[in-house]
DNA sequence: TTGACACGCAAGTAAATGTTCACATACTTG
DNA sequence: CAAGTATGTGAACATTTACTTGCGTGTCAA
């Protein structure tokens, strides 16, 4: 018979189902993720993905690891000014989760062992954590320069940008499949107002 | 044979149903939500559910109809001091979902088409709507009163409000099931002060 | 006492799931 | 160009799991 299917070497497919996965994730909720429907969003049968992964445990494996090298992605480099670090950070991060919704879903489901293996968990939170850490640090060092107000320790002001960032995030995954209520990232320009030192009032 | 069940009257059995429904929810996620564990967490069998519900689908939307009621009930009367009712708000609504986590899934279920049946997800959507239109309404009264901010938009804070109320949330629920991370009112207190209007630099 | 109601128990039906395997075809390497 | 290797198909599979129904039994209220 013929094969309709391009073929494709182990270490690109990989890649491709661990994607495919976060896409069914988020469209179709974790539960909806197997074999079959993995399957058929790529365009192959369920015997294929045994090519590629030894059972479908090792698949969320690789969508966890996958997850975690797209949210590290976003994290810009910690030299930069930290204003322009924020507004970086909030575009990169709000532009992949957003682009993919099973990122957020998977972020929350973290909170909880689901289906994922204690490996999977373990890199997820990891990523979070990296993340808070990662804020607060340049939060600090804001405050230390004048940049960011130091009324508030960067320690509370971190779990507030991320809030932020989470809901600018969401904005932009609604915003690509369904209504769009306004512009995201006036959503920053109002968190960088409100981290600015306070200014002499008019 | 002698039922060790209690009996209880349809009213009252539909609202323990619902309530277990969102406790697994949260606990296992939806997909672990069947029959089956929802009879075992309410110490009945299968068939008993179908003396209360003609099917699953009825019962999620029981579920969504409690979800609605629960959040809805963390609206304070509109009436108090724009700054007070924030405060109330965060406790309220944080308490709330914090004790429930299987109401921050379903919010975040919402986002897309599930299990859920089209009013289930209708109802979910108004809740969300609701709550934000609340809390801008509100500020845009602390902003006439001068207890917040004027410099920024009202619609532009709400979804800051809403993000970090969201973050205390987690940060409850994680309290109440994990490691103890720190204080989560402190994000109140911290977002108080950045609503706040600008003092002089002292 | 009687009837409506709540529940247990057991079974049936149906569907879906992860996995394997023999076979076919494409790709690569010597 | 020949041969081996990698990728994919298709069909099964064994098992699990799900939702739903019916009948008997005991309880509670009228």
């Amino acid at each position: 018979m013929l094969l309709a299917t391009p073929r494709k070497p182990t270490a690109e497919r990989r890649q491709e189902i661990a994607d495919a996965a976060l896409l069914i994730i988020g469209t179709r909720g974790i539960s909806a993720l197997t074999v079959a429907t993995l399957a058929a969003q790529l365009g192959l049968t369920g015997g294929a993905l045994y090519r590629h992964f030894p059972s479908t445990e090792s698949i969320l494996d690789a969508v966890a690891a996958r997850a975690e090298a797209l949210l590290d992605a976003t994290l810009p480099p910690t030299d930069l000014p930290p204003m322009l670090w924020l507004e970086r950070f909030a575009d990169d991060r709000t532009r992949t989760v957003g682009g993919h919704i099973g990122l957020a879903r998977l972020m929350l489901s973290e909170q909880l062992a689901f289906a994922l293996s204690a490996e999977a968990i373990a890199r997820l939170q990891s990523v979070v954590e990296r993340s808070r850490n990662t804020i607060a640090r340049v939060l600090a060092a804001g405050q230390s320069d004048g940049s960011i107000r130091n009324d508030l320790p960067a320690e509370a002001l971190a779990p507030i940008v991320m809030g932020t960032v989470q809901m600018i995030a969401m904005q932009r995954a609604d915003q690509s499949l369904r209504r769009v209520p306004g512009d995201p990232m006036q959503l920053l320009k109002t968190l960088q107002v409100l981290l600015a030192p306070p200014r002499k009032t008019p």
